[in-house]
DNA sequence: TATGAATGAGTATTCATTCAT
DNA sequence: TATGAATGAATACTCATTCAT
């Protein structure tokens, strides 16, 4: 097993004039990445987009690696404060409005940055420290495996973990996929179509 | 734009000695793949490990990506074989059997070679010639779709075409996330569980 | 030629605190050498575990080479004081018991701290500034002709200048590859031994 | 312990146009080695002297450690047939000619080409493969204990081994110094000088 | 005086691709 | 048709040194 590449930032910025740097890299990285691919984000050019040189980017990040991680860091917490926020206002209410308002967040969420988005998902050899870069599904499933646990009067299923599975792996992978491939063809009276199928889709199974 | 690397084979192997040395690269670059990675795979190692000399491999090959699509297809035509063989023999049966061995069958087919398959799903950017090197599910949402025409009278659904986008992202998901990600989790008995499941919730989607 | 790096301290350690910064640096350097090799000890990194600013290195020090130089000379001034101190005790004996004297003290120079001196003799370029980095020989040459010429009656060479390098030289060259490179090979007892044949080889040697 | 650089040559030269390149290549390297010294001979201006791409460097050797070896071994090799050359005429004569010889052929040797003797001596840290790059003297004692043995009744010595040892480092030394380090101030007739005391010495030594 | 953020020239090395033989 | 020597742009990363605070 090859010694993996380090994804960890170096230094904490503590002074203002550092934060200021690591933003720009990091806000550099993204525009790259969103722009041109990622395989034209190298260290240099990313140094050379933000405004500095690469001698600071090495004071800061470890690595390419780092700082693709550190702009999916950003990304994914983006992304959970969207869906957090939808879902604290019907945390009350019963099932299928919760999965409606789960499956309408997922897809704001898909459209926050949907070419950086697209970009962390396929662009980025998912390997290494990359691995789980994109893989803001985590927090997602505790957020919604306690939401389930929560309904779990209202629902039929026998073995929690795998609804939760089931569920998240088909909402994640519909609203990816119309969000990021057929955002042409589905307009947008079709996409809320979408969200009713997909919401009766998942009701549907948990109410079985 | 930047013009795209060419991705199509360079010239028909017509005389037998030609067809073994383009088997000879294309396995090789599928060995390196699974066994190195996608970015060992450089073209003058795959001529290496092919016993060819790097010469010959742009005789046959414009360029690295069309080794790769190369393999790609090469996959993609088995997991089709897998699939068309197993739908056949339910093709006259109810809907409940029908997606059940379809089910069973995405996950025959993810298991042919699931390294590869890997690497296909997340190692290579899925960009330019590359972007659907692992898009095997054009062929198999025709062939999907196909079916659930014939199966119409027994659903309830307004949009076929919707219902057939829903019904392969679910599938292809759900078994992709299971085999590559979760196999050690879920052993044999909670994978036929998953199948289960799998069915359940896509019969119970289509039949309202 | 190009001006070479300057080597010389940057200003007089005048105050408490400046002599503790400028010995930890010092110390630094010297751990840092021997610990990890010559082109492992960056400013950068000296500083650090100095546990000083480079900012505060640059105020003591012109650059790399002045600290390596004054390791060196640290280390220099610790082996004089050791030949010096043995040599005392035999300034009035006869030829064969000084010489005897200063093979082995030039063995137990070379004990001090071998790891130190090994990296000072083979592992920094003996260029520019660092050119006679471990020249402590010059010291050494001095001490010695004056010891030659107060016992010169005992002695058949022609010409001293000539019979202090070829002693000198010898002794050095025997008692640094005996202890830093064939200290395995050569256990102790063998070890006196050198010392002895090293004693017959000068003493035959000066009196012909 | 780290991994060390390579320092094996990557590929035979099998072709003459490659032979060239290699031969063209370990030229540079020594020619800059001599002219500007060790840390100024970067792989890019090696290649750039040599009017040779990169690419090809890194084809024919591993880095540049590898390099610098193949220059000592060139080097190395020289050395040897001078002193090889010299002693066989003197195979058959007593211990005072032979050794003078072999002193002789010593000085000799440092005069091959002194510049590069000097660099390769003092100027590379002799660390991981480049440890013994300069290590001709494994070589000259193996020739060097098999004269001895040849002579052996002629001696008064009990342990061969440490008189070969003996011997060798005093006359490397006292040879490598002068000719190195005192050309100029030990003209010719005193370089005449040196090397009948040297001799002297050793005969002494030998002879008891 | 001390700090540490910033600099950027410089270094080793890879790899897709071409082309003379 | 096959070969493999040659290419060189591109890449990641280091490190001595400066200077504003």
């Amino acid at each position: 097993m090859p010694p993996r590449p380090p994804t960890k930032p170096r230094k904490r910025a503590s002074q203002e004039r550092s934060r200021v740097t690591v933003d720009a890299l990091v806000e550099a990285t993204a525009r790259i990445l969103v722009g041109e691919g990622f395989d034209k984000a190298s260290t240099n050019r990313i140094a050379a987009v933000a405004g500095v040189s690469i001698g600071s980017l090495y004071q800061y990040f470890p690595g390419k690696e780092a700082l693709v991680v550190a702009v999916a860091q950003r990304h994914r917490h983006e992304l959970l404060s969207v869906v957090r926020a939808r879902l604290a206002r019907v945390a009350d209410e019963p099932l299928a409005q919760g999965i409606g308002a789960l499956v309408a967040a997922a897809v704001a969420a898909h459209r926050v940055d949907p070419a950086l988005h697209r970009v962390l998902a396929e662009e980025i050899p998912r390997v290494g420290g990359l691995a789980d870069a994109a893989g803001f599904n985590r927090d997602n499933l505790a957020l919604f495996r306690d939401y389930l646990q929560s309904r779990r009067d209202e629902m039929r299923v026998a073995d929690l973990e795998l609804a939760t599975f089931v569920c998240m792996t088909t909402i994640e992978a519909l609203t990816h996929n119309a969000v990021l491939h057929h955002a042409d063809v589905l307009a947008d009276e079709r996409m809320e179509a979408l969200v009713a199928e997909t919401t009766r889709l998942i009701v549907g199974y948990l109410t079985g």
